[in-house]
RNA sequence: CGAGCGGGCUGCGCGGCCGCGGCGCAUUUUUGCGACGAGGAAAGUCCGGGCAUCGCAGGGCAGGACGCCUGAUAACGUCAGGUGAAGGCGACUUUAAGGAAAGUGCAACAGAAAUAGACCGCCGCUCACGCGGCAAGGGUGGAAAGGCGAGGUAAGAGCUCACCGACGGGACGGUAACGCCCCGUGCCAUGUAAACCCCGUCCGAUGCAAGGUUGGGCUGUGCUCCUAUGGGUUGCCCGCCCGAGUACAGCCGCGAAUACCGCUUGAGCUUGCCGGUGACGGUAAGCCUAGAUAAAUGACCGCGCUCGACAGAACCCGGCUUAUAGGUCCGCCUCGAAGU
RNA sequence: GCGGGAAUAGCUCAGUGGUAGAGCGUCACCUUGCCAAGGUGAAUGUCGCGGGUUCGAGUCUCGUUUCCCGCU
């Protein structure tokens, strides 16, 4: 599953300017339509020491991959909220209710996830 | 068997599958294959270097750091071995440990008195008031003119003597710190130098966001400061050097907190041998072991167990300090109890 | 990544090594018919935390925690 990252600080303050914002319990993604599939990851300070943040990172970035193989051209960025414990399950669970919710999947009628997250979603966590 | 002391090692493992980072080889333009891919502290940034730029190839003042001795080292505030002191029955541990006789400051309260004296007291003279002698005892304090015993005395006092301590001199051992012995001096005088300070040793400043290459070139119009009351150079002084900054318009290549270099082969790692008590040094052979830049190690499945701590490289090394679930090994180590 | 600084009462800050203070706020009383203003009095600190030096640390020193600022 190809997609790109954001790297520069135009696109990020295009992206903040003019994106869509949907919540969740357990992040907000921002996004806004693009000719590729683009994403960054945000995870400040404020999140813990050097190894929670890359531990959060590690997982938001393994969870937009998972749920990223029917997604329209889009950059997105992912803002997670600050919390006790972070699970890939969680995330990845929020992270295909949003897609859904925003409608920006191509097939819109297939209401199919990836294998992975149903098994994810029967572990209940 | 119990309680300790000192030192070291390790920091979940195996398999499958999808994915990430740079590298190499193919493929030729985006794929495939291959090996590799965080730590003992990567952390705090507390020291010391390398490297780079600036300054100078000059000096002085100020400031800072360190401080028993000898050695190790590129260097250190680090390490090793030793000395003294303190603590522990002991194995052993801790130690910013020069100078208070160069000078200055401070020592609250209490206490009679804090570097200087006599409150209670003791003794002599006196009917008494009082005068004189003394510093043993009491009391205050962190500290009150070495300690303790004997002689001595009116009472006392190194006043005298023995022992211990201190100071001075000498012999011996040791590279030295120092140890030990002998002789002498009755002992002119508290503590604090992590108070100023003195003595000795060392230190130019800034830090990879250092710094270099590209980032256009040319022309025109200007603006600001200025040949010394300016700017730069280290906090200051002397000395030294002299131009610097910026706006707009035009043409061809259009990402600029960017791209590339610095950027990982180095005081490197492993093993053996030699020298040394040791830190460490020498030598031979073998090895190449992260290099990102919105920043790479994750997700899922299966199995095992003690159910996995602290924690993520950002120029690189040597230390220090702090955090750390556990597991495990070593020592003709120490103490106690019981038995032989 | 590199370099600086701070932490003291509820808040804003003082504080030579010797009993921790000021202003605002809080509480009680006085004043008023009541409130405000005013007056009088009182309470309030592990001096961020843990060692060390000292007879004695808020102060000196070492370590540590949290926060703030500067450098592109």
């Amino acid at each position: 599953m190809q997609y790109l990252r954001i790297k520069k600080k135009k696109q990020f303050s295009k992206l903040l300017k003019g994106g869509k914002r949907a919540h969740s319990e357990l992040l907000t993604i921002i996004y806004l339509p693009d000719n590729e599939k683009k994403m960054a990851v945000c995870v400040g300070k404020k999140y813990g020491k050097s190894v929670v943040r890359n531990r959060i990172k590690r997982l938001l970035r393994e969870a937009y991959r998972a749920n990223a193989e029917r997604l329209s051209p889009t950059a997105m960025l992912l803002i997670p909220k600050v919390a006790e414990e972070y699970s890939f399950a969680a995330f990845s669970r929020e992270i295909a209710r949003l897609f859904r919710k925003e409608k920006l999947l191509e097939d819109p009628t297939a209401e199919g996830i990836s294998p992975k997250c149903k098994a994810a979603e029967k572990d209940g966590v």
